[in-house]
DNA sequence: GTTAGCACTCGCGACATCGGACTGCTAACA
DNA sequence: TGTTAGCAGTCCGATGTCGCGAGTGCTAAC
């Protein structure tokens, strides 16, 4: 079942191949390119058998072979070998990373920036949830009678706000004791712990005394569940609809509207949160169903062991694995150090 | 110089026909569809004489004609009568626009989203700049010895919020000083008048002693100067590849890209903020001599006399008016009504 | 097992053709 | 004088044909 070397070989010289050039390849393409010595029609038997195994495919009689997302699936587990990033394009990354004012959006969507102009392709970036970063202060604002403004300020001057209705009207004073109470209670703790805390206090409560600080229990909660600002990042959509797979306006259609439906990149990127490094999906599997022909490469990035949220590229099946993967790699890790300064 | 009565009803005859169809217009065309009991070869004498006034064009010789922007512009001053929105679609907007939460931000989104839904197009929003809104609360929160985040909530829930780099270590005592002082200072007042004070404050300062909230007048400065969020919402981007105008690559890059640099849109949509009620640009003209093609129906959404920002669509020259702009205008004026009621 | 040779297939660009949708002009008409 | 029918001319775009080139699979010889 498995591939002998020389299928191996052919493999990956048209896999390269057609990375390079988007076109069907054919055995006089790999004869010449590999230096194994056998002529096209060798090759072509080869070629044949690999057809049969599901690794190559003929758009139509005439035309060369196209690998199949198995083949990509089998190239980017077995063959590819990862070098590891250029000193002049660290350097880069480094530098323009480097430049971007102390808000953290700021650096995140400059991140994006500098991926998308580096991989001319469509850069993604997934701000954080902020679970491991620690509260600064709490401040609850009146803004009518029975309309709250929670503010919670976090470390490295991250800020999660929501409107609250609330169902009774409240008066200024217990707002100022809630915050009293729980900037005393919390302050330097981290997101997580404090949603922990909030948790089993508030179960406590309901079954013993009704605390008259679990009301503002719940405003905290309710701000930490819905984050109200944009979560996934997009640049450099025009990279994309230069790549030769995309003419026809439906592709280019569908792939906008994907693009639009933050929602479900979301939900994408979040597949990738408890990877270790750069995870790769094919269009085929997993979260990507929805585009057949597009991959994803993306990794995330971590401070101090808290994964905080993922960046990455998306583009046809068919990048430049071998220096994308290093670049994300780089990206994702000097964003990671950039941000641990932050906090 | 002007146009006879005769010409003006064929002119908007062909206008009429070419916003439906987006195909040049022929004499046979005209003649089935205007009342006037003329047969094509009149209609071309006209069509003719028009043409050499500049107000249509054929792109090839043996093709009917197309209005030229200067023939818009006709059309849009002299021709075009507008109705009030039929009150399904009135209900329709209100409803839409009634369903978001208390957060403006939201409201805005939704806005674009149901002005980009119900016109087929593109849809702007300009977010406000808040210059009539009054402060409820100043915060400071030091991150780092020489990192303070400014915090300023307004009316309605808005937060301004900055990280300044000081030169110079502030300690948390003065923060809490400088922010009660603030407080005391301006709470209730509006942004404008602020900023005002703050101008003609300092400038006193630096030839007298230099008060030792000074800085604090600074660090709000700054805060107010440079709001971090996004100013410019766009929606429906997949709409405008639908119209016919769009087919080649080329163009629909170019309109991409020209969507994706924000900071032209907004340099775009400033523009209509010193205007009543509905303004539309031509694509020939003022702001949008990058985009020829197109045109932008906008209109600002003021609350109290207070114009806060612009919402409108932009698309091909070609758009339907008529239907369109009673509806951006509608949009605007519900938009406003709701926002006056979160202030 | 490898390879040269060959017949065959298919997509694609080049080229020609044709119909249709226009126009402008002219001459006749009310 | 304005209007209209008629007509020649123009141009686009759709359709059809053709040949080339790239590539394949098979066979037979090495």
């Amino acid at each position: 079942m498995s591939l002998t070397e020389r299928e191996i070989d052919i493999l990956s010289s048209i896999i390269e191949s057609y990375i390079q050039t988007a076109v069907p390849v054919g055995s006089r393409t790999v004869a010449r390119q590999t230096s194994l010595g056998l002529s096209p029609a060798s090759i072509r038997n080869v070629m044949a058998d690999l057809t049969d195994q599901g690794y190559l495919e003929q758009p139509h009689a005439s035309a060369g072979r196209v690998p199949t997302p198995k083949a990509f699936r089998f190239y980017l587990n077995r063959i590819l070998r990862l070098s590891p990033l250029p000193e002049n394009e660290r350097h880069f990354i480094l530098n323009q990373l480097g430049v971007t004012g102390p808000e953290i959006t700021d650096t995140l969507r400059q991140a994006g920036r500098v991926l998308s102009s580096i991989s001319r392709q469509v850069s993604m970036v997934l701000a954080p949830l902020y679970a491991g970063v620690r509260l600064k202060r709490v401040e609850f604002v009146l803004i009518k009678p029975r309309l709250v403004l929670v503010v919670l300020i976090l470390a490295g001057g991250i800020i999660q706000k929501k409107l609250i209705d609330l169902e009774e009207p409240v008066r200024t004073d217990d707002l100022v004791s809630y915050a009293n109470y729980l900037n005393e209670k919390f302050v330097d703790r981290t997101v997580a712990e404090i949603k922990a805390h909030i948790l089993s206090e508030l179960k406590g409560t309901r079954e013993l005394l009704s605390s008259r600080f679990s009301q503002a229990l719940l405003l905290v909660q309710q701000t930490f569940e819905s984050g109200d600002e944009p979560r996934v990042y997009v640049d450099g959509t025009t990279n994309i609809l230069s790549q030769p797979e995309f003419t026809t306006l439906r592709s280019i259609r569908d792939l906008i509207q994907a693009l639009e439906d933050r929602s479900k990149l979301l939900s994408i990127l979040d597949k990738v949160m408890d990877s270790k490094g750069v995870l790769i999906t094919l269009g085929d599997e997993g979260a990507l169903t929805q585009m057949p022909e597009l991959s994803l490469i993306a990794s995330p990035y971590t401070v101090m062991g808290q994964t905080l949220g993922v960046i990455g590229v998306i583009g046809p099946m068919r990048m430049d694995y071998a220096s994308l993967v290093p670049v994300v790699d780089y990206t994702a890790q000097t964003l990671a150090k950039i941000l641990s300064d932050r906090f």
